[in-house]
RNA sequence: GCCUCGGUAGCUCAGUUGGUAGAGCAAAGGACUGAAAAUCCUUGUGUCCACGGUUCGAUUCCGUGCUGAGGCA
């Protein structure tokens, strides 16, 4: 075991923010955010980052921390994740770990060996691919190795297989037998109808706070309009709007379907992670009492010593 | 009151020269190791508004009714 940190879960839009503040003031501890966009300064509204109010003095890890511009990946975010829980626990406390990004979050807990670092959409078989197509990228792999078996279906992947054989034809990726770390993972969930209706309010709710003048001041930052931050749902469907391509409602109706689709692929990412403990809200259940039994179980798991062993998960990972 | 055009999947519609029907969107399921809020795969039975008539057979043609939109009075 790496340490110990509590790990709060679960679709866009179900409450993971506010529980993850509650359950560090109580605990005396911090939040680091496990999300793949919270962490690019001056996109706030889009990504329903905590505002300074709702965090409330509680200090939050991994947002606000690279420019828009910048990349950010599952590896970044292991290493970064992992160097803050080490240097929590060496201070006697077990952080919190917020997000909604499966991958990021699984290849924290499950301590993957990722392969080598590509350069995504500027790689050149990435152009290679818009040139000449996918059934050039499948000659390609083909010729190298690989077998009709082993090809992905989908072009990102193939690009990224041709990325790693020219980097390091024989790495593997890798992960532990079993959880690295040990602590609670807490699931929220609810209703998908109601999930469904919160993620539409909440949308509403950006579009009232500036979303549409929030994208436009970050274009015009100097934000590509390609760049990997801008790729989040809120962002890549309001850039038509700002440059008048589309009607703000539009763009709103965008971002609705979008996120909806997103938090059923959340779920579905999650249905493989067995040792998520998952606590469903019913309808019409006060979120405050939700919350408490969640307190309850994330504090009965935590006694102990921060690098203590007495929690840890012995069930099996299945593939 | 009369005329015209509609009423088909949750929504918008296509279609069947008469042999009980299919697209888009929505929705559902799945995959996933340095882009993951990304990228990709799979899934379409519904009184074809109702009742009569013609017909071997009607969602399709005819009649009546109900209903929506528009037009004329």
């Amino acid at each position: 075991m790496k340490g110990q940190v509590i790990t709060i879960l679960g679709p866009t839009a179900s409450g993971k923010t506010a529980l993850a503040v509650r359950l560090a003031k109580r605990l005396g501890s911090c939040v680091i955010s496990g999300d793949a966009f919270q962490v690019y300064r001056g996109m706030d509204i889009g990504t329903a980052k905590v505002t300074p109010e709702e965090a409330d003095g509680v200090p939050h890890y991994l947002v606000d921390c690279l420019d828009p511009r910048e990349t950010y990946s599952a590896a970044r975010f292991s290493e970064l994740a992992g160097e803050i829980i080490r240097k929590e626990n060496q201070a006697g406390r077990v952080p919190i770990i917020a997000g909604g990004t499966g991958l990021y979050i699984q290849g924290l807990l499950e301590g993957y060996t990722f392969l080598p670092r590509g350069e995504g959409r500027k790689s050149r078989w990435h152009q290679f691919y818009e040139a000449h197509g996918l059934e050039a990228l499948r000659e390609e792999l083909l010729s190298r190795g690989k077998t009709e078996a082993e090809l992905p279906v989908d072009p990102q992947r193939m690009i990224r297989m041709l990325e790693v054989l020219d980097l390091a034809p024989d790495a593997q990726a890798g992960k532990s037998s079993g959880l690295v770390y040990s602590g609670p993972v807490v699931g929220l969930t609810m209703d998908r109808a109601w999930l469904y209706e919160r993620i539409n309010r909440r949308v509403d709710l950006m579009m009232a706070a500036g979303l549409e003048d929030e994208v436009r001041r970050l274009l015009a930052e100097g934000v590509p309009a390609d760049a990997q931050s801008m790729s989040g749902i809120g962002y890549k469907e309001m850039i038509p709007a700002v440059r008048g391509e589309c009607t703000p409602a539009e763009a709103a109706e965008a971002i609705r379907k979008n996120t909806r689709h997103f938090a059923k692929r959340q779920l579905t990412w999650y249905r493989r992670m067995p040792y998520i403990r998952w606590f469903e809200r019913t309808r019409g259940e006060p979120e405050e009492i939700w919350y408490h039994t969640i307190e309850q179980f994330v504090i009965s798991q935590i006694k102990g010593e921060p690098n203590g062993r007495e929690n840890e998960f012995t069930g099996h990972i299945s593939e």
